[in-house]
DNA sequence: CGACCTTTTGAACGTATTCAACCGATGTGG
DNA sequence: CCACATCGGTTGAATACGTTCAAAAGGTCG
């Protein structure tokens, strides 16, 4: 199903020479017309500070796009793990799940970020990852990415920051659902998708969320109705504007003052 | 000061011939009396998988070994990152904080792990580690473990395997802190410390913990007193015993069924 | 042995959850 | 195009859970 929405006018696109590397034999890697070193992501997506050589071996092994419709798994817990997803466009949310029918959104992902990291280890992919909206994902196949980073090795290097970039950011979230109370939380979360959309050349203080109040709760560590009980506070004291969807920030600085004052520490 | 604990006599027990590889340049690398090939770790740590000639490379960058004793600090944050460790011996926390001085205990380490990579994204650690008893760890060069990912792939290969464990592992104490109560929390800790000191060889239901009751809290976003008492109920309840530090689990089989049992999914 | 740290336990309190009702927005089919 | 069903969001009141504050006991280490 999900699998009959790759890009067949992308992938009938393909153009140039194949790839001259012998590792890289896997037939016709070819070059895409919209390639990695005309993307406008390319200065918050993977090629970030590799030379113009080094996105040009990157453009041959993403010769792939899949797109989703809002709704729509790019892949499921279970799955065989093949490739990484940089997504291209849309928004994402990554959820994990224990056996017993847990379950939490660990994460949401934009443009220009790199998921699917989690299928590494087993092989197999250990979270679900879903599209909030109509979305364009570029394939990174992982094994021919690899290879690559034998060749490149500054790609390599450059991935394995990615990587860790994932831990630092998961003990994050760590600190705000272990330390913080639901406003801090919700701040928190304001706060973070502010600077990441304006990382992209978004307003950082008027967007349209694209989850829910059950999705943000699920994230935070909250029930909805806590969610939804902060954004009105912070509305009633001036913070921010919400409809619906629609959020406005309106005073930055207090909602970060919110966060350094509560600061509670677990150890002294 | 620790890093006066270099271990002196490891270092002058270099013995063996110089590195042949030119990329590995960097002096007169030789390998260590005890290597890798020889640790009787080599099953759960960096060696795993690989086949002998590939462990012996590996063996020619680990040639440091460092020794801390109880409380001292094997990193902190801040730090520039030159190196992961592998951990011979011992038992370590790792904590992170947020700027306004919030703190967490992201997690415990022990023999056979490895530690460091969240310094990766920014050539600097973002976290603390500290000794939970005194503890000996493998130095591993992380400029020299990419050179030798390029040389023998399946050592790249095999950490990736590990960092994306380590983002796996973090999604489910992210499932702990954003869906668990007080008791789950604490069944799903030592079950889970439990699991992983069987895969070392020692017993699976009697064992010292090697941290405080503050410590556990940190990690699982509660409250000393709270953890203090979830052990107390387990052990009114016949579940396990208690004296300080020592813990025997008497019914390991009602500790899964206290996890498996409470799931509240945040989605449904 | 004494000082300090860790742990335990009790009681009062506060915050987030639960349950429930209601409203508005969105989408579907007659 | 409207009626209606559904979904998402808001708000209130009662409840439950973990925290806070406090006291005291048990260990540990100089």
């Amino acid at each position: 199903m999900s699998a009959d929405s790759l890009r067949n006018s992308a992938l009938s696109a393909r153009i140039g020479s194949p790839v001259p590397e012998p590792t890289l034999a896997a037939g016709n890697l070819v070059k895409l017309k919209m390639a990695c070193s005309h993307c406008h992501l390319r200065e918050v997506c993977l090629p970030v500070g590799l030379t113009r050589e080094q996105i040009t071996l990157l453009e041959q092994i993403v010769y792939t796009r899949r797109r989703l419709k809002k709704g729509e798994t790019l892949y499921r817990a279970g799955d065989p793990f093949r490739s990484l997803y940089a997504i291209r466009s849309g928004f994402f949310k990554a959820r994990a799940a224990t056996p017993d029918g847990r379950d939490q959104v660990t994460g949401f992902q934009m443009a220009g970020e790199l998921i699917g990291m989690d299928g590494i280890s087993h092989e197999t992919h250990t979270c679900d990852s879903i599209a909030l909206e109509d979305s364009e994902v570029c394939v990174v196949p992982f094994n021919m990415l690899e290879d690559l980073s034998v060749q490149a090795p500054a790609l390599g290097h450059h991935f394995h920051k990615v990587m860790s970039r994932e831990i630092v950011r998961e003990h994050g979230v760590m600190l705000l659902l272990g330390s913080m109370r639901a406003e801090e939380r919700l701040a928190a979360f304001l706060l973070n998708l502010s600077q990441r959309l304006a990382a992209r050349g978004f307003s950082a203080t008027e967007f349209v969320l694209r989850m829910t109040r059950e999705e943000i709760g699920s994230h935070l560590g909250l029930k909805l109705e806590t969610v939804s009980r902060a954004f009105s506070k912070f509305q009633d004291d001036g913070m921010i504007a919400v409809k619906q969807k629609h959020v406005q920030i309106l005073e930055m600085e207090r909602l970060r003052k919110l966060l350094t004052n509560g600061s509670r520490s677990t150890h002294d």
